[in-house]
DNA sequence: GATCGCCTCCCCCGTGCGGGGGAGGTCCGT
DNA sequence: ACGGACCTCCCCCGCACGGGGGAGGCGATC
């Protein structure tokens, strides 16, 4: 089975521009489209999509709003995409504490867009896209700092991931983890592995960026 | 020819272990031993070491002292490697401040000990050794984040260095690096490397951790 | 008793990374 | 005119890393 999409985004470019990169996608389905956050609830009652995708900004009912509501009075709530313009819009992390799953930039490329899409939709949590932070460096931005903060405490790591993240902040390799908690490697790898995809990151030199910024570290 | 160190350690236990350890090396010799800051300057204008491995705490004239007693009596000074016990000792900051050229700990292995004074003796910075923060992993402590502050200030990372260094701490790879600066994977990989080498880091995550440690990028 | 999350370990595999060299170019200060 | 620092690019090479799978044990929950 596809995974269903509903798009919602108050500009008809936006929502066309989604369409097509998703639909090129065998395996994804555009089962509908909402230009407001009032529509959404109806429709998502009845098309009872995996995914919404949802801008946060937008006229009567903005993203934030809709994604509480949703979450409020739909049960089997569909996973939420934050789509964005800005890398540090701090409407998304309202719209993260508020309980969206990830969040994407418009500006991505088509391919990042598939895979944060396929990515929520296996129930994978995407609050650190890599994406951001490349985007954000690559506008001279200082990036996603405040939605950084929400990200720990959403990415549900479990005690020996945070153990094993503590670790790699610290700048030990997967051998040297494995050591101190006297486990395998293959052990530590896949605790790294799930850190990893938890946070969006795309290595381990991202996921301490990560640590850093949401303050799951401390320097000094 | 060979390094030639000069040892200074008021604990002759430790003379004996740093003598043994670094004669094992053909390439390195132990020209001499003070037991005191007091005794440093006429045995370095004397025997002309290329390295002096100082303690850092001594009774009489300690290691900053000393430090700074050479650099400023001793034409062409030899390179002062400064020895410590404790990761978190700002005695070594201070030394480091005083011109001290880089630090180890005394429970570091021989490997990492022979290292440190070739790589010292070479002209190169060891000012934030992976061996300190391994070593403050392994016994829980918290690092040497004072220590870790002098680094930038003495890495005399160059502007390429720096601006390589902070895209790293974006989570950006060599080759996004490369894409973002307009030049090759090559030219990156030739300017990570002296990054590394110039903060005594083993990888790039290790790097993007003294920058954070530094204060050289800032999270938030 | 069955299910689920978590921790553990295993396989294969491609590649980005980092070490160790070298080399040519510019610019600058002497 | 020369050295030296810096930036640039090149080679080879080994390995840790990370992706994508799978699988067993264990405790808690239902």
């Amino acid at each position: 089975m596809p995974v269903t999409v509903l798009l919602v985004d108050d500009e008809p470019l936006v929502r066309a521009g989604l369409r097509a990169v998703l639909e090129a996608q065998p395996d994804i389905e555009v089962v509908g489209e909402a230009a407001d956050g009032a529509a959404v609830i109806p429709l998502v009652r009845r098309l009872r999509p995996d995914v919404v995708a949802m801008d946060v900004r937008m006229p009567l009912l903005d993203g934030i709003e809709a994604t509480r509501a949703l979450l409020r009075t739909v049960d089997e709530p569909p996973r939420i995409l934050v789509v964005t313009t800005f890398e540090n819009d701090e409407y998304v992390y309202e719209a993260l504490r508020a309980g969206a799953d990830g969040f994407l930039l418009k500006r991505a490329r088509p391919a990042e867009i598939v895979h944060a899409v396929r990515l929520i939709a296996e129930g994978e949590s995407l609050l650190f896209p890599a994406s951001v932070r490349q985007l954000a460096a690559e506008y001279g931005d200082d990036g996603g700092n405040r939605a950084a903060r929400a990200v720990m405490e959403r990415a549900q790591l479990t005690e020996r991931e945070a153990e094993v993240l503590r670790l790699m902040a610290r700048g030990l390799s997967n051998a040297e983890i494995a050591a101190r908690l006297v486990v395998g490697t293959e052990t530590v790898k896949s605790h790294v592995s799930a850190v990893l995809a938890k946070l969006g990151a795309r290595d381990r030199t991202q996921a301490v960026i990560a640590a850093y910024e949401s303050g799951f570290v401390a320097p000094g």
